[in-house]
DNA sequence: ATCCAATCAACAATCGTTGTGAACTAACAA
DNA sequence: TTGTTAGTTCACAACGATTGTTGATTGGAT
């Protein structure tokens, strides 16, 4: 998670020019709490800025990507989400709303079984946590939709 | 998982008919190792059914899946991949090669910290080692490509 | 054998994302 | 300031995965 004013010196510093396109972009991405898809950071900078083009926030979204300001996730949701922290964590995915939290956290048991070991070279372990978030959780007692917990993503 | 010989018993207690393509796509999906794509499923049934579109095949997935019989997961590999194994389990995501196997295990140690609680109800749990499978990690020593173990599926 | 609902498959549409290329502009120098 | 230019933006179209539509076909209970 960047500061908004270390923006000029991050494109900079990659010989990339600070446009006013960038800095919406950024900005969006950082007040964000939840994950948001391209087309949501399209929308939130459109409202200050009309004439943005969508292709314009995925080349942008795809360059901070390319300099290791952000990460994309795919949980399955049908479109890629964009994640300014870069550092090693897992997610928590709402099947209600689709709003997608961090966590923080090491599992350090998480590790391939030997009797299960097929010689693969784990090189990254993701964990997500499939439910409801607290908003949902409380609004929809009573009218349960399918949350029958299927293993992995299931595609909708 | 399933033989191939109770397909017939699977479809009449729906009231679904036991059409050809049917049974062609239900092989397919048995006797196949990895999980395959739509697009896998479509190629094997056509070698032995030429005039079988792909439409149908989607269909009869879908089916098979509101039935229960199979499971669709996305691992980010830019299409759903099909699973006969309709048991909670893991997956091993081969980055290289695009091959996934299923990692029968549990990990009871696997829920959300309370220091991390946000009052989210977890229905399903879902661990994906991202890694090289046995036969690139042997293929690949020397010519690396990118691996740099990002923490969530790494969108392409 | 007949009839009707179920099924098939060609076609086009949708959605998320990316390629292209021409017009535009931030950054730097003069 | 102004000019130059490499780097940017964006309208348009293409792309791959998946689904909707629909007319024609067919399974199978009667």
């Amino acid at each position: 998670m960047r500061s908004p004013n270390e923006l000029t010196e991050i494109f900079r510093a990659k010989g990339l020019k600070v446009t006013p396109q960038r800095q919406a972009i950024f900005r969006a991405l950082h007040t964000s709490s939840v994950h948001p898809t391209a087309d949501t950071v399209f929308d939130t900078v459109r409202s200050e800025m009309p004439t943005i083009s969508l292709r314009t926030v995925y080349q942008t979204l795809n360059d901070l990507k390319a300099m290791g300001e952000l990460t994309s996730v795919d949980l399955g949701t049908g479109s890629a989400r964009f994640d300014p922290n870069t550092r090693p964590h897992h997610h928590l995915v709402c099947v209600a709303c689709g709003r997608v939290d961090d966590l923080d956290a090491e599992f350090p048991g998480v590790t391939i079984p030997v009797e299960n070991d097929l010689g693969f070279e784990v090189a990254a372990t993701e964990i997500v946590f499939r439910g409801r978030c607290r908003d949902c959780a409380a609004s929809t007692h009573g009218d349960e939709t399918d949350v029958t917990a299927s293993p992995a993503n299931t595609t909708q």
